[in-house]
DNA sequence: CTATAATCGGACACAAATGTCTTAAGGAGT
DNA sequence: ACTCCTTAAGACATTTGTGTCCGATTATAG
């Protein structure tokens, strides 16, 4: 219901990436072993927000993934349009290639309000307050019993 | 997002079905064509249906498939139940197994009450509602100029 | 009874999402 | 220069969602 599973592993990662000092490069096998998730399935996810800008990379010792200056603000909205595509809240429930109040399904016009909230919820969180809100220890990350921070 | 493609073909189909005169089948041909969808692929997703409980189906000439007595009143909740799963609203939006305020991620408490307002928008429309609605006009089911209804 | 018309059921085909593996390339330390 | 550690890139495998096809079954009409 409503994110694929890389955009679930994506937004995780950030969030980690996020809670980690600015400038130290994290690793994938540490984010994938912090998440439980596939560390290469993981790997190609950071890649490609690597090449939409979201993060920087660095190889070699020393190397790994961090978000690029001034990233910590990105909103979940703007990180899902990178990994769900740039329209990925245009489409209309029912599936119908137009959804405007001009070509409204009949759900169109409930489902509007909802999906407006939806929009508004994603604009509204950075990754720099879920990193927060993470650090708190109040909230979890992963499956695993109750995340210690590393 | 939030809906596969079987269960937004699973509804249009049952809208359709539902402004349709109680008791006359339908044909699967009738539907796919209104709808504008494969034929032999919505045949799938209507005799699991039927299987659930929600359609009946009639084989031979005059056959077709048709709300099952009483099923006008069903809840898109209720359907979406047996194309998703009945636990599709049940998982956390980070895809965490659990999704409970014990075992909250950073977005939980955020994420809640919107999911509250989908479930109940869910619950709230029945068949018959928007059959009705379809039935004025105003909407449409399908791609489709302006759906002319039979 | 026969022909016709529809669903039923399963096998099959294709595509997209998810996950794995291997090799190449780049940077840090010695 | 050499080695080690890391990401980069692409091929490949697996799984799931989507879509097609065909023969079997069932019901109606003549
Ligand atoms: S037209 Fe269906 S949700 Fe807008
Ligand atoms: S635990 Fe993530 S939404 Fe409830």
């Amino acid at each position: 219901m409503v994110l694929s599973r890389t955009s679930q592993y994506a937004i995780q990662a950030l969030i980690y990436i996020a809670t980690q000092p600015a400038g130290e490069p994290v690793l994938n096998r540490d984010i994938a072993a912090r998440l439980n998730v596939p560390s290469a399935y993981l790997a190609k996810i950071l890649q490609n927000l690597c090449k939409q800008g979201l993060l920087d990379s660095f190889r070699g010792r020393l190397g790994g993934f961090c978000l690029r200056e001034g990233m910590h603000k990105t909103s979940l909205m703007q990180a899902l349009a990178l990994t769900e595509g740039p329209d990925f809240t245009k489409s209309c429930i029912l599936g119908l290639k137009e959804c405007s109040d001009e070509t409204a399904c009949p759900m169109h016009f409930k489902w509007l309000p909802v999906k407006k909230k939806i929009i508004a919820l994603l604009e509204g969180m950075t990754l720099e307050d879920l990193a927060k809100a993470v650090q708190t220890g109040k909230y979890r990350l992963a499956d695993l019993p109750t995340g210690a921070l590393a």
